[in-house]
DNA sequence: TTATGATTCAAACGAACGTATGAATCAATG
DNA sequence: CATTGATTCATACGTTCGTTTGAATCATAA
């Protein structure tokens, strides 16, 4: 009865790890509860990653090379399909924030697990995965970020750079699903499963972004910051 | 020498445990820590507060009940200035998200401290912590809920219900100031002082929060999910 | 001054944490 | 079958956590 595979305590631990930061975080998932979920010995961790910090962050290596590089390849198509103008804003936002809403449809990917971990983890305090989430984005970023500058010419840069960093957080928080304040949306929703939960968000959300996105510039009380 | 006035420990604790919790998260943040800081017994904790939980129960409620009352009043005040007619969606956003974000400027409400603290805590993965921000809320987002249903006769109460999600997870972000992916933002903002940061950062935010309030709604692929 | 209640203090408690160890078990090779 | 290297296992280590305890200290009023 050889129910177990080679490799499979490794990946029996990132599922039972990736779900359990996702839903207690990263100091709130203790060792002997990730490894009572995977059904193999305390040890193990230590001996397959080596220590706890290894794990997290190979928890989000897997799943997130595979993310980037898709970011990257709908940005590269979108970009070769308009042929030297600009790519329109909708479709950069849809390249970065939609390909990351899709991986929950794909269960292969980490599903609706890992989406809402990534969300959650954007607002966690560790200094130790604040750099690794850094380190991890850094040149997706730089990608997205030009293109950007160049779909909203007459928008500053600085004004963009800001509006990105909204979207992300309206994105992180709605993904996360923690309903730190489950009353804004307690009817209507609580029925729903966490598919199509995402399934009618999606659209939603899209719109949202793409409206702050495109809003009118700010009028600064003392004038602009720059000038 | 009574360098120490009466109910001072007290007030000592809630200063270090607002900075501490703010810093580290509440579990990051540990009882040697703040009586250190705060310089008292590390027993003083459990004989003013009783507990932990206790402790940010209170941390959190001498400032958020102010802040709840403020954002009545704002409301309140519009409503009668409007005289019977909705209030404009822009003066409900300014109320209740403008309001929160003028608490920086005061100290002796918290400051900006407390203001990253609240940020940081809408994405929290404690259960307890959830809980009890939930009960703060209630009753103000029960009657802002019902000023912009009046304010928006034409769009859906569910859109409204989250768009509101979405405004409040762009807001927590951009004032837990976490730079969890610091390199958006890395150049350009890193010389400026935590004021200047979030001078700079409200009028942005709040025509952010608008153009995604006030965006076209949704297409959803299927038809609309209430149809 | 003495008595009383509130507060502070040093010290310890049991529990839970991440990690390390060395023996037991397994799979594959000669 | 015997051997070897990889993996699993029960167990323990040292630390840190939130909390508790009982004595010491303080402020106040009789």
């Amino acid at each position: 009865m050889s129910e177990i595979r080679p490799g499979d305590t490794r990946d029996r631990i990132l599922d039972a790890a990736e779900r359990l930061f996702m839903e207690n975080g990263y100091d709130g998932a203790s060792m002997r509860q990730i490894t009572g979920e995977a059904g193999v010995n305390l040890a193990a961790v230590n001996y397959h990653f080596g220590s706890k910090e290894a794990l997290i962050s190979e928890v989000f290596r897997r799943r997130l090379d595979w993310l980037n590089e898709e970011r990257m390849r709908a940005l590269d198509a979108h970009e070769a399909a308009a042929e030297g103008q600009p790519v329109k804003p909708s479709a950069i936002v849809d390249a970065f924030f939609g390909t990351m809403l899709r991986m929950a449809e794909d269960e292969t990917l980490g599903g609706v697990t890992f989406l809402r971990l990534l969300g959650r983890t954007l607002g966690e305090p560790s200094q130790f995965i604040r750099t690794l989430m850094a380190h991890e984005y850094q040149t997706v970023m730089e990608r997205y970020k030009a293109a950007l500058f160049r779909a909203l010419p007459e928008v500053p840069k600085a004004e963009i750079v800001w509006r990105f960093h909204f979207m992300l957080g309206a994105t992180s928080y709605a993904i996360a699903g923690t309903d730190a304040l489950r009353l804004v949306t307690d009817w209507q929703i609580e029925n729903e499963g966490e598919m199509d939960r995402l399934e009618n968000m999606m659209p939603r959300l899209m719109s949202f972004l793409l409206g702050g996105l495109r809003a009118p510039l700010p009028q600064f009380p003392g004038g602009p910051p720059d000038a």
